[in-house]
Parts: structure tokens; C-alpha cells; sequence
DNA sequence: ACCGATGATGTAATCGATTACATTTTCAGG
DNA sequence: CCTGAAAATGTAATCGATTACATCATCGGT
């Protein structure tokens, strides 16, 4: 009687479990862990004693005593961005499969918050980390290469060396995003940056000016629009765009979201896409085919980064030696749908009557 | 030297820290979870030592002993969902601003995914328990309540009591659906609706149903698609709709997803929305704004109901007393977009040109 | 100068599993 | 039937923190 109030529901020790099944903790343990190391009478009756008595190993006991905890930790910029939820699928998809848990941890496009997924790490809350942000998270005091851990990035590779990554061909890609639109005949042309110095960034823009030398051009045939990842750095780019003179007939935005921002601000103008000018997408997230026109654009890989990334970090955690292929660079795929068309041609300005910072200062 | 080689990263333990200052590991320990109840003096020995060897807490060591892990469950359907991304965007910053970690158990839509959770909540991994799934995951032994672990239910209230809930006003919403789209002469509507039996889903079919009454309409003016909470359910109903002879002039979903995947489809087939056919969707995602044209919609306060249930499960777990409010109804905003309007008028067939399961089988 | 209360610190038990090592049982082979 | 290796099981140390309890120091009040 005394003593009993306080547990409503009881709590069952792995001891109570082996008093039930008149063998030792020991022998539990195994049964539950290594049954082949075990007699099948054994085996019978301790599963037996656990099934009736409800007993569920305590983790936090399991982890002290194995340094593990069957957990890993993704760090991402922004949970709501859809190509990041795709590639936590594929990574949950994973992780799942050998029996690992997933502990989130969200920027929420925050660096500041970087701090906490420090110490989560640190303190070995998890067995290892994948990496979304490009770059090494830090607290102010220590970073998280500090505590060993095994860690892998995803989308970007990291600035230092020792890290393996999974990424996308985005050069290659930005690279025939220019081929695409010149080859359309556009000679004007502009960018949708993401966020200024990030390393899928730079990536895509310098690959798309690559791909304008090749085609004749430079980069001084391209705008750019600083932005971020999201529907607003194409609503500011079009409020730029619509400002313009001599507008660009082509734009290339470094994400989905932008090139759909933009499209819904210049037509809301008057401005026709493709006719009056071509936009070009990056990523492929399931809305680009929803909108109207369907968006082109180059579709990620997304699920299978994420599985990818996953796997290497399982088999870091697991100590395989390092084969080949720890580090990855997966391709994409370019989607031709209905928003890039040709060049509009004859007048410089295909919708002359929209601008309005300069007379007609035309041009060909 | 001896012993050297295999730990290339020191391990740290309070008792390293406490030899370093020159005290007790209780004292170390006090200084870290209770800094008031230390002298200044060892306050800052401590610290310094803490700071010069890099120590970091063990948590398992602490989970294990304080029995809490500072680490919630949320459990979703599908992770991808944009509406439940923006939830666990809303849980993760009410949990971050407590020191709460978010350990994600994503179904992926898939049932049996459930019963990893189960053991994950069981073994007192976590100190708590959102679920967005409408009922209560179990692993065919046992199911979650059994841990005794606090737990809210998120979207969905739970069938069982006892259980706290955030979810929306999805009756309420329903029936003013219904009450728009008849205040616009529409008498002939159809419903595309989400998974079959689930809570939220039934609930917005009955409000429905209940806002037509109100209009003197009854069930028999309104076709039903049976569908999933996704774009699909908006193609599936779309090719039904293509098909019929006496087509619905209002269309209202589920779910914000299918209403974009009917547009696409109908509109693919020549029928304007909403000129031939009004569509009203629901949950009032980020793309609903970008969609051409947008779509009229209700605004659910995604961010608010994750928030809100992170809150009332973090006063769960600390055991507060049951306040008012245990149990929350958000309201939800129509927002009239553009794709709904008033019905066709004369003609039964509206899109007749494209009816082609029937000649002609007019009536007004 | 002494007492008791208050506050700071130390000692050691504790959380609940895993596992190294010791012990017992089993069994093939002589 | 005996022997020794292998297999099964048991005993107890261990993981690394927190915290109840004991001890010691401090200090105001008389």
C-alpha cells in the first residue's frame, strides 16, 4: 500500500523481468539482444516473463551503457522549404530502415540557433549528424567537428575538408540552364540569387555565367537579383524587372519558389510568360508542376540525397572503412515544361508600354 | 601511453572538471544546474574548468538519472505535407524557446510505421507526445497511452478522452463553404474529399452537408470524391468531373492540394475556373497565392495550432494543473481568391462542348 | 564568546541497462 | 565413464551524471 500511489503505471526494471523468468538480468539482456546466444527454453520463458510483465528496456539506461543512441540529428535551414522536407523523407526512409531515429533541428533560417544543435550534439544525444546548412554549426565556444562525431552534408559540400557530401551536379546544371535560354535566343538575360555566399549559390551562378561565355555572351548580359530561397526574392526581382529599361527577356532563378514569385508578379503586370519573357526554375518541388504555365525547371534528385546522405552517415557511425563513393554528386534533370519558349524578337522592349522609368531608349 | 591511442577526442567526464577545480563533482554539477546555490568563487573555478577542458554533459548519464530527456515526439502522416510542415514549424519554436528538442516519426503514410514510435515513446526516449495522425499509434502489443506519457493530439481531436487537442474549426469552416459557394447560385457541387474515416475529413463533410441544408440543398446536390490529402485526389476527381454528364458548377476539397490538382486537370480540358467550375480549397498554403488563378481558400493558423499544442503538451510534462484551455478550437479564415465565382447561368451544361458521356441531357 | 540557523560543499547512493569475467552445464570423443 | 572444450548462465562492475544526506563553515543575535 504505501509506495504504491505514486506509480499509476507501473515500471517495470529489467530485474523484475528476470525475477519473473527465475534468470538473471544478464540472461535477459541477451535474450533481448543476442537470442541466438541463448537456450530456447530460455529464450521461451523470458519472453514470456517481458510479454506479461509489459517490460520495455529504458533507452536512457541503454545509451549510458552503449554510448549510443540509435539517433541521428539533421540540421536544416527551414523545415517548411519543400525541397528540405523531401530530403528528410529520404533520409527518414533510411534511417528507418536500420532501426535509427530522427531529431530535427531547425534553423528556422536562424543561425543563432545553430547553438543548441551544437550542445545536442556534443552531449552525444545523437550518433551522428547531416549537415544542410553549409557550413560547420557553431555555439561561440566550439563547433560540432569537435566532438567526433560522424557527420555528413547534404546539398552543400562543406568548406572543410574531412566531411563527405552528397550534392547535385548545380554547375553543370546552371551551366545548361544558359544553354537552354540562349539556344532559345535570349541575349538578355537574368539571375535569382539565393542567399548572397552560399555555397550552392555560387555554385549555380558561376555555372551559369560559364554557360553564357560559352554561348558567346558574359555577364554583363545578366541581372542579378539578390534574394533568399522563397516566394519573396521573386516578388522583389519582378518589382526590379518591371522597373527596368531594357528588360531581360530570360530569367534563371537559383530556386522554384523565386521563379514562381516572380512569374505571379510580372503577369499580375501584364507581362506574358513565356512570351514576353522565359523563367527558368531550379529544383523541381511537385508545385513547379501545378502552376500555370508548368514551371521548367531542373528537378533534384531530392528523396535520393537524402537517403544517400543517410546511408554514408550510417556507415560512418559504423565505422566502415572509407570505400569509395563517400562523396556524391548526383545529377539533375532538366524539366522542359511551359515557361521557357523563344526570345520574343523585334523590339527591344517586348512590353514597351510597361516601362516606365525610361521613354523608349530602344535598342537591338 | 598505453590507452592513448584509441580516444583521439578526449572524453571529458565531471569528474575531470571537479578534479580541475578543485571540488566535488555534486559541486560541478550545482554550479551547471544551479549556479544561485554556489559561491561566486567556485562559480567561477568551476567555469573556468568547465571552459579549459571542454566539458560537455553526458546526457544519457543525465536522461538516465533525472528521468527526463528534454525531447518531444511529434508524430505526422507525411512529413512532405505543407500543412504539417508549418505545424512543426509553429511545435519546434515553442519547443526551442523551453529547451525542447523535436524528434520527428514521420508515417510517411504508411500505417505500420506507427509502431516504432510506440517503442520509441515506450522506452522513454521522449518526454512527450504530439500526434497529428488522428487516433493513438500502437505497435500490436501495446499503444501509446500505456507509457502514461503526456501526449496532445494535433488537427484531430483523439477518439479516446483524456487526451488534450488543438484542431481547427473544420465543421464550422465546412459549412460556410458551403454557404459561400450556394450564396454564389451554385446548386449543383461536388466535394473532393480527403482519406475516408478520418476525423477532420468527416467532420468537414458533415459541415458541409450541414451548410447546404441550411441552404435548402440537401446531400443529393453534392457528388462526393473519395481521395487522399494530396494532389492526386484533385486529378482522380477531375477525370469524374470530365466525364459527367451534369457537371457540378462548385467544387470544394479537402484540402488545398487537391483543389490545384482539379484546376489543373479541368483547365487542361478547356473548363475555366472559375468560370465554368468554382474550386474552394482549404488550409491556405503558401502556393494557394501563386496559383493562377489563386485560390479562394481557408486559412488555417498552421503555425499557431503547433505552437499552441507544443505549449500545452510542455505544461503536460511539467505537471501543471488543468487550466482552462486544455483543449483549443482555432478558428479558420475565408480568404476569397480567385477561383471561385458566381455559378454559370443558362445553359446546364456550361462546358456541354466537352460532355462526352452524354449528347445533351440539358435542364435548368 | 557561544548557539543555532543558514548556506556551501562533500560523500556516496542511485538511475537501469550492458557486458567482462567467473562459473556452471552440456556434450563429443576417447 | 571421464575429460576438456564449448555453450549457457550468473555475478558484479560499469557507463556518467544527479541528488539525498552528512558535514562543515559562516554569521547574526544575545
Amino acid at each position: 500500500m504505501a509506495g504504491d500511489r505514486r506509480r499509476t503505471q507501473k515500471e517495470v526494471r529489467i530485474a523484475d523481468v528476470a525475477r519473473l523468468a527465475g534468470v538473471s538480468t544478464a540472461t535477459v539482456s541477451r535474450v533481448l539482444a543476442t537470442p541466438d546466444k541463448v537456450t530456447p527454453l530460455t529464450h521461451t520463458l523470458v519472453m514470456e516473463a517481458v510479454r506479461r510483465s509489459g517490460y520495455i528496456p529504458n533507452s536512457a539506461a541503454r545509451n549510458l551503457r552503449t554510448r549510443r543512441t540509435m539517433m541521428v540529428l539533421a540540421v536544416v535551414p527551414n523545415l517548411a522549404n519543400p525541397v528540405l522536407a523531401q530530403i528528410l523523407r529520404g533520409i527518414d526512409d533510411e534511417l528507418t530502415r536500420s532501426g535509427y531515429g530522427l531529431v530535427i533541428g531547425n534553423l528556422d533560417n536562424r543561425r543563432e540557433r545553430e547553438a543548441r544543435y551544437v550542445d545536442l550534439a556534443l552531449s552525444r544525444q545523437v550518433d551522428g549528424v547531416l549537415l544542410m546548412n553549409g557550413h560547420i554549426p557553431e555555439n561561440g565556444q566550439r563547433d560540432m567537428t569537435e566532438a567526433g562525431l560522424p557527420m555528413v552534408a547534404l546539398c552543400a559540400a562543406m568548406p572543410v575538408e574531412g566531411i563527405p557530401h552528397v550534392v547535385v551536379e548545380d554547375r553543370e546544371a546552371a551551366r545548361e540552364a544558359a544553354r537552354h535560354l540562349t539556344r532559345l535566343g535570349h541575349e538578355r538575360l537574368a539571375y535569382i540569387s539565393g542567399p548572397a555566399g552560399h555555397v550552392i549559390e555560387t555554385e549555380r551562378y558561376a555555372g551559369f555565367i560559364e554557360g553564357l561565355r560559352e554561348a558567346g555572351l558574359s555577364e554583363r548580359n545578366c541581372l542579378r537579383w539578390e534574394g533568399v530561397f522563397g516566394f519573396s526574392a521573386g516578388l522583389t526581382a519582378a518589382a526590379d524587372f518591371l522597373r527596368i529599361d531594357e528588360r531581360p527577356t530570360a530569367v534563371f532563378a537559383a530556386c522554384d519558389e523565386s521563379a514562381l514569385g516572380f512569374i505571379k508578379a510580372v503577369r499580375a503586370a501584364g507581362v506574358a510568360v513565356p512570351g514576353d519573357v522565359s523563367v527558368l526554375g531550379f529544383d523541381g518541388i511537385e508545385f513547379s508542376d501545378y502552376s500555370d504555365p508548368t514551371l521548367t525547371t531542373f528537378r533534384q534528385p531530392m528523396h535520393e540525397i537524402g537517403r544517400a546522405g543517410a546511408d554514408i552517415l550510417l556507415r560512418l557511425i559504423r565505422k566502415e572503412q572509407r570505400p569509395e563513393g563517400w562523396n556524391l554528386r548526383l545529377p539533375v534533370e532538366l524539366l522542359e515544361r511551359g515557361t521557357t519558349g523563344p526570345a520574343p524578337r523585334g523590339k527591344a522592349h517586348p512590353t514597351a508600354s510597361l516601362a516606365r522609368t525610361a521613354g523608349s531608349a530602344g535598342e537591338a
